[in-house]
DNA sequence: CCTCCATATTCGGTTAGTCGAATATATGCT
DNA sequence: AGCATATATTCGACTAACCGAATATGGAGG
């Protein structure tokens, strides 16, 4: 079960923060949309996915070759309230407003519900 | 102005979390009784209200020779909901909860309001 | 089977955070 | 002034966390 110190351990690093707050509010997020909101390298994003999926912060889900993370559905509502506490002070300021606005100029995204584009082509 | 990480570096450290959530419950407490309810020495205590201090977490108030901690008053909305979350969280389970108990059976607790009490005698 | 793409993991080096022990400051009392 | 109490700070050692670079895994499609 989540505890307190684990929760803070998580929202600590501010990669990860960033991450979790583009999940707040896109509720659903693959690696490389991440990656090319945030502007980290891959495997950087995907080693802070790693630390908050063992600690049941987020939770993942396969699709075709994507993996999307979403806020974890089964979290505390304690925890909750912390993740809705600071989407209120941070989507509007410093780098967190700026990783929104990054993600909507992503090229190719991948589209879910297994339904694909047209020329297939995704992701860079 | 605060910053979400920084209010989250504060949070992380176990020690720093226990005396604030003994802040939200008790109004406000000096170190002698935070160090007692939490089973820490005085200067790992006060190395640690030291951070919170200077990130302006808490403010502090002299009277006589004790220094009383709060929770900072004009600490942010964003950041008051974040704190209310996790005491929610943690005031009834594993360290935070024994906290409580043990400060009310602390010997000789100072008095407040610059009212001594009869022998003067207080805080070990 | 082989290749491409998205994602995950490992490795070694570096830095940030925490700690106990010792010491310093400041107030109150006699 | 001198002592006791409460709190603060400094120091060096230790540990945890993060990083880039390189490499591994695993599904999709020819």
């Amino acid at each position: 079960m989540l505890n307190p110190t684990t929760l803070f351990k998580a929202l600590v690093d501010e990669t990860r923060l960033r991450c979790l707050m583009l999940m707040v509010k896109e509720d659903e997020l693959c690696v490389c949309e991440l990656g090319f909101a945030i502007g980290e390298s891959q495997p950087k994003i995907s080693r802070h996915l790693a630390m908050l999926r063992k600690n049941e912060v987020v939770q993942d889900r396969r699709e075709g070759q994507w993996i999307y993370y979403r806020i974890h559905p089964s979290l505390p509502d304690w925890a909750r309230t912390v993740i809705k506490g600071v989407a209120d002070g941070a989507l509007e300021i410093d780098p967190f407003q700026d990783d929104q606005k990054r993600l909507v100029t992503m090229p190719n995204r991948p589209v879910r519900c297994g339904c694909e584009d047209q020329d297939g082509e995704r992701c860079g």
